[in-house]
DNA sequence: AGTCAACCACTGTAGACAGCATGTC
DNA sequence: CTACAGTGGTTGACT
């Protein structure tokens, strides 16, 4: 018996729309089971059912429902900025409802009251978390709060954010809806269980898949069926090529950046020798194009271009953002027919394909060495495959060169359950983050409180805190101990049994940095001060455990260790004496004088090619480093201020602009204030004698044109901004000759 | 002398969230 | 301190 849209308890307006816009006319069982639970009526539900399933449609509906019916807000958070922009466009379908609908991550709008007017709001996990410590008025119209992908609970960093937003929200006698979705959880019931909600937990699936293992030259799948696979080179190519011809597209998942380049070669090599035309050459070349001029690294850039042409590419976070989103989008109109990738599509924005290959089964972790990925991430990926619309059904393969590995493929994962998901709230660096972020916050200020606080996070509930006094006893030694810590850092004082946060634990919750980067940061400014350059601020803001590191390689060794033994005195935080030269406990020195020195480089506008190279590094990376640095330069520029080492301060906040551009001082105010200037250009005008704002106003478009990359538009709208600026007298200004720039060797 | 296969030692290994201030069509 | 693939150098057999 269907359930149909028409017969839900749900506004006509919505009714009509879901019918006539969204072309839905029933439910699908999973939707039907959690409207039978009660998620139309204000009842918490986990959902755990697969991707397309129908969930993410099924909380929309309930998402508008609550604000048509109860005239209340519905908060969306999700793991990543790009899922929060993704259901950002889902949502503002029901812009025409009137219903109003924002996104807000740390780069998209910052302004806590200024979301007051919006009915739904999709933010990130820590951004929710970050307005949870403002505690804006508005908060108490927030009658539901969806969480997306809650698996992420058992995620090292970011699950214990899930935690404490939960926990937060009760502590503010806020008792939302709560809406939890999930493609894969091991222990569904207990985090059911822990929110209070009821469980919605189904295999059912708009279009089958099937999972299964290739073993040369069979592909068995659980589904019993068997078929044999034309060899038209390695495996991967095989399989690839196979989906291909009849039709589909293909993922294939990689361990690594430098196997997903290979196999996306191998891919487009088999494509374009392919007989049957599998392609639009075309509009292959037309991506190609665009890719090629997206890709800031020109190298990069022809690779790919050169890759897309035959209908395939590779995907990892060494491509820029911008070039990553032009992929995606071409495989979403089958211009790319196969892409090769590591985990960023796992985890992902909506990408799905016919069929999905786990080229990989297994992972290097450092100081673990090859190990299997869990069965969570296995069904994840899996979980890609079927494309609604195009496919008939969806395949996962795995690849064995054995029978023994191919029947251990299909007990490890095939026939699996994913692993539970744990808390992980409990480890020193969360705790820490945590309690210092309810005290600054006003959630606790005594042990009592913070024992509220605690109880309601799902580590609580997981260890048995409650019942089991030798586990509480352990867990609330480590509470003692991190507040103890909060306490020597100088961050929160206590009196008489009461915390509070200090002006400085005040500025570290606000920047969100975690404690022990921001007691690093504390430390090492007050010893630069009078003696900071850029190389080691630098250092010292690399030295965030947030941040990765480059690698020091082999041949390499010897010039990084020298200019870190010639630095030593000169660098924040170095230990007293030298270790061993041989010992390992240089090493993350000199990866952080390696990552250090990169950006020194980029502020001193050397090539971004040759940057790259030099410290082997990816465009990605690079904007990785830029991004990070931005957020915690402008943290540390914060506390040096509270510190009262307003030189430093300054300081910083110059250098964080430098690296925000890539640019030296002199040029900066150029790219800083206008549209379509980056460092490249700043710095041809410069040359050609354009200094300042000033300068540009009075010339003409002719003469700007002399400067190397402005063509007839830009100059004129560089003119008309220069112009605009000076009228409202709205230019950031530069103070000039901060610091000489030079590389390395001048701070040696 | 030049070529090339076979072998061996060495090297490197995924990803991505967060602040603030202030204006603006 | 785990395992694997790719790389780059050396060796030694052969033309």
């Amino acid at each position: 018996m269907t359930m149909l849209i028409a017969d839900l308890s749900l506004p006509d307006v919505l009714k009509t729309f879901i019918e006539e816009k969204r072309n839905a006319k029933f439910l699908y069982p999973p939707q039907e089971e959690a409207v039978r639970r009660g998620i139309l009526n204000g009842e918490s539900v986990v959902m755990v059912t697969s991707t397309a399933s129908g969930k993410t449609f099924l909380a929309e509906v309930a998402a508008i429902s609550n604000v048509l019916i109860n005239d209340r807000k519905t908060i969306v958070t999700v793991p990543l900025k790009a899922l929060a922009y993704e259901k950002l466009m889902d949502f503002k379908a029901y812009e025409e409802l009137g219903i109003r609908i924002t996104a807000s991550t740390g780069e998209y709008d910052s302004d806590d009251r200024w979301l007051e007017s919006f009915d739904v709001i999709i933010t990130t996990y820590e951004k929710l978390d970050s307005i949870l410590r403002h505690k804006p008025a508005w908060l108490g119209d927030v009658g539901q709060l969806i969480i997306d992908e809650l698996h992420y609970l058992g995620d090292p960093e970011r699950g214990p954010i899930i935690e404490s937003i939960i926990s937060k929200i009760k502590l503010l006698g806020l008792t939302p809806q709560i809406i939890g979705l999930s493609a894969t959880i091991g222990n569904a019931e207990e985090l059911a269980g822990w929110l209070g909600a009821k469980l919605v937990k189904t295999n059912w699936r708009p279009i089958p898949l099937r999972e299964g293992v290739y073993l040369r030259p069979f592909l068995s799948f659980n589904d019993g069926t068997k078929i044999r696979v034309r060899e038209v080179g390695d495996p991967v190519t095989s399989l690839a090529m196979d989906s291909l011809n009849g039709g589909g597209q293909a993922i294939v998942f990689t361990s690594s950046r430098s196997s997903a380049v290979k196999v996306a070669k191998q891919l487009a090599k088999a494509i374009c020798d392919s007989q049957s035309r599998l392609i639009d050459v075309e509009a292959a070349s037309r991506t190609a194009e665009e890719v090629r001029r997206a890709s800031s690294s020109k190298l990069l850039g022809d690779e790919l271009s050169q890759l897309i042409r035959c209908g395939a590419s590779f995907h990892h976070a060494g491509l820029e953002l911008e070039v990553r989103r032009l992929i995606e989008e071409a495989f979403r109109q089958r211009i790319i027919r196969a892409l090769a990738s590591t985990t960023t599509l796992a985890a992902g924005v909506n990408l799905p394909a016919r069929r999905v290959i786990i080229g990989d089964y297994r992972r290097y972790e450092a100081g673990e060495g090859m190990v299997d990925i869990p069965v969570m991430e296995y069904k994840q990926m899996a979980g890609r495959a079927g494309r609604p619309g195009l496919d008939p059904y969806g395949e996962a393969v795995l690849i064995a060169s054995n029978d023994r590995e191919a029947r251990r493929l299909f007990d490890l994962y095939v026939n699996a359950e994913p692993e539970n998901v744990v808390s992980r709230f409990f480890v020193e660096e969360n705790l820490a983050f945590n309690l210092l972020s309810i005290i600054a916050s006003g959630y606790a200020s005594n042990m009592n409180e913070i024992n509220d606080f605690l109880s309601n996070t799902l580590a609580y509930s997981q260890y048995r805190i409650a019942s089991n006094v030798i586990q509480r006893n352990a867990l609330m030694r480590r509470v003692d101990d991190m507040l103890k810590f909060l306490i020597e850092s100088g961050f929160i004082e206590e009196s008489n049994g009461e915390f509070a946060a200090t002006p400085l634990g005040l500025a570290v919750n606000k920047t969100y940095i975690d404690p022990y980067t921001a007691n690093d940061y504390v430390r090492g400014l007050r010893e630069l001060n009078g003696k900071a350059n850029n190389l080691n601020l630098l250092f010292l803001a690399v030295k965030s455990r947030k941040i990765p590191k480059l690698r020091v390689k082999r041949g390499e060794e010897d010039k990084w260790s020298d200019a870190l033994v010639r630095n030593w005195s000169r660098l924040p935080l170095m230990p007293p004496t030298l270790p061993d030269y041989d010992d390992d406990e240089l090493n993350p020195f000199m990866e952080e004088l390696k990552t250090a020195t990169m950006m020194l480089d980029w502020i001193n506008e050397v090539d971004e090619d040759a940057l790259l190279k030099q410290y082997d590094a990816q465009p990605g990376d690079l904007r990785m480093y830029i991004d990070q640095l931005d957020w915690l330069l402008g943290a540390m520029s914060e506390l040096a201020r509270i510190l009262k080492l307003r030189e430093l301060a300054g300081r910083i906040g110059m250098l964080r602009l430098r690296v925000k551009y890539g640019i030296k001082a002199d040029a900066l105010e150029l790219a800083l204030n206008l549209e379509g200037i980056g460092r490249t250009r700043a710095r041809e005008l410069y040359r050609a004698g354009f200094k300042s704002i000033e300068d540009i106003a009075n010339s003409t478009p002719a003469k700007l044109q002399q400067a190397r990359g402005i063509g007839p538009t830009l100059a004129n709208s560089l003119i008309e901004q220069a112009k605009k600026l000076m009228e409202t007298g709205r230019i950031t200004r530069v103070p000039r000759d901060e610091e000489p720039s030079g590389d390395l060797s001048d701070y040696l």
